[in-house]
DNA sequence: TTGTAGGCGTTATCAA
DNA sequence: TTGATAACGCCTACAA
């Protein structure tokens, strides 16, 4: 294994001088250069980033940890991380929590032994982990991005996407077309958060009428209780606020010979190629994936590097019009 | 920043008894242990990884690379890798050559100056890049795998899936329900692997008949080419080998009202969640996504630990039976 | 059972 | 413009 210091004698100068060259910070002579880049090439030489970073006391690597990465949802933010970091030469780890079976201390302390430069936390909008942690992160005073988690500001930056007004965009866009009773579906959704949706709803509907609120629960067969149950409220519109059970709604009416849009219409929060695949394709809430992953690892650059950044950056939502409504 | 020495000042032994315990491959007498214990829990001491990676001229780093990873094909193998390396405290690098910009060689580099142990490649059955650099790769010596490639043996380890019994499996299962004028249906897939397909359905059929082959072509409007072509030929069972190709021609067979299974059944290579959603939900050939990055995973620690290892290992497909065939 | 000393490959601080 | 020297935090002969 070539090393800075077997250049350095092959090309008659000191290893200061190879790395400072390397690292082209100060000056060399054009003849001295010229001498190094030989003898690299000759060599064959590759330079020792774990060397380096122990002398400097830093890495290039970030680390992602998340719930599980073969998820659209999770692997799109990932995937504009991933883009940002390539571009400025830095590495990324992932983490799959849900794999790890670590707790939060856990790691963080392998955060810690990996001198990782930065860390994004992709959770849910209602994930509230690493929220005992926090002092540790404090007292390492790491870089930190929580990304899409709705959450108060605790002091680490967020980056998440506007649910009050994704909410509001849903709905206008069922009154828009023509729908007046609607019903906003979520699972697991915390009442804070459901607060945003219905907060933007009213907003769309000035306050003249209430969505109907359904919360899908574990195993429960769509197509036997939910349907009626919308049949029943003379349900026309329903936003369903996790792709996959639009997905799985909407399969379950065609199934139950209800048209989609005309009897029922269903708009979707989130679009992945999930939405685009279903029959009839959904429309929906676009929450900006990629933008958001890439947002949150500029942030984390921009806490590497010192420089400033946004505490909160919010996303705006758009809508996607496709054939469910 | 407390060190090792820190640890060792206050629990009055030298440096080199701290290391001893802490790799706990020597014994050390159990009253120092003890001081050890409390200096490390008193003091907060995180071990550096990287210096130790330095010293021992090995890190615990592997890298996977792959195309993109917001894709359900590559993700579900990325977390099967993600899950045997966590179970051995490997750090899992993420490398997307789509954003990365870089050529092999750069790319072999990058991996080299971060002491990488092992590199997993993931790509297309028909991938053949990174040929040239194999040269590189043997110079250089590391761990690699080359995953769900199904290419010529070249003194790498291979980790793909069975194409020829996928095949022959999907011709049985196609037969069995009754179908006997069928379609193989592809997109850009090279002729060498259409071969395997081919020799896999002839198993099947017992060399009775021959399938009907048509390629799908980017930008290519199924409704319009494809489902006019099937009906002229009287195909009655389409054997698609491209999951995201099935879901939309099933699409396109629901449109153009013709019953999925009873006129014209679809059979789909690959099962992610995109098969499940769509309508009717596809039967298909499981590739077995996560079981491959698994056995990647565990030939890539293999390799690192200079143990044997199968040079190639092949992963048996399965039916796995919906509502499309 | 424990300690001493040297070095992994690089960079920073001086001085020349 | 360049070089000598000493670190960064850890591990490992070898010696005690």
């Amino acid at each position: 294994m070539t090393t800075l210091k077997d250049i350095a004698k092959h090309a008659n100068v000191s290893a200061c001088t190879v790395s400072r060259y390397l690292n082209s910070d100060i000056v060399v002579k054009k003849e001295t250069e010229a001498r190094i880049q030989r003898a690299i090439k000759e060599l064959g030489y590759v330079p020792n980033v774990v060397a380096k970073a122990l002398k400097r006391n830093e890495t290039f690597n970030v680390a992602v940890i998340l719930p599980k990465i073969n998820n659209l949802y999770y692997s799109e933010i990932t995937s504009g991380i991933s883009q940002t970091l390539g571009k400025h030469h830095y590495n990324l780890f992932v983490y799959e929590v849900d794999n790890l079976n670590l707790n939060e201390d856990e790691i963080l302390q392998l955060m810690r032994e990996n001198m990782i430069a930065g860390i994004i936390f992709i959770g849910l909008f209602s994930d509230v982990s690493f929220k005992e942690s926090i002092q540790s992160v404090f007292e390492w005073n790491i870089p930190v991005v929580y990304a899409n988690r709705c959450i108060p500001y605790n002091g680490f930056p967020l980056v998440y996407p506007d649910l009050v007004k994704a909410s509001k965009l849903g709905a206008e866009h069922l009154f828009l077309k023509g729908k007046s009773k609607i019903a906003l579906m979520h699972k697991n959704l915390p009442n804070h958060l459901l607060e945003y949706f219905i907060d933007g709803f009213n907003l769309a509907s000035k306050g003249q009428q209430k969505p109907m609120i359904m919360e899908i629960e574990d195993g429960m067969d769509l197509p036997k209780n939910c349907v009626p149950h919308l049949l029943e409220n003379n349900i026309d519109g329903v936003f369903v606020l996790n792709e996959l059970s639009a997905v799985y709604l909407t399969k379950a009416l065609v199934q139950a010979k209800i048209r989609v849009f005309e009897d029922i219409a269903v708009l979707s929060l989130g679009n992945s190629l999930m939405s685009q695949i279903s029959t009839p394709e959904l429309t929906c809430v676009d929450l900006q994936n990629r933008e958001l992953g890439i947002r949150s690892a500029e942030i984390i650059l921009s806490q590497i590097r010192k420089q400033v950044f946004e505490p909160i950056t919010i996303l705006e939502p758009f809508i996607v019009e496709r054939k469910s409504v």
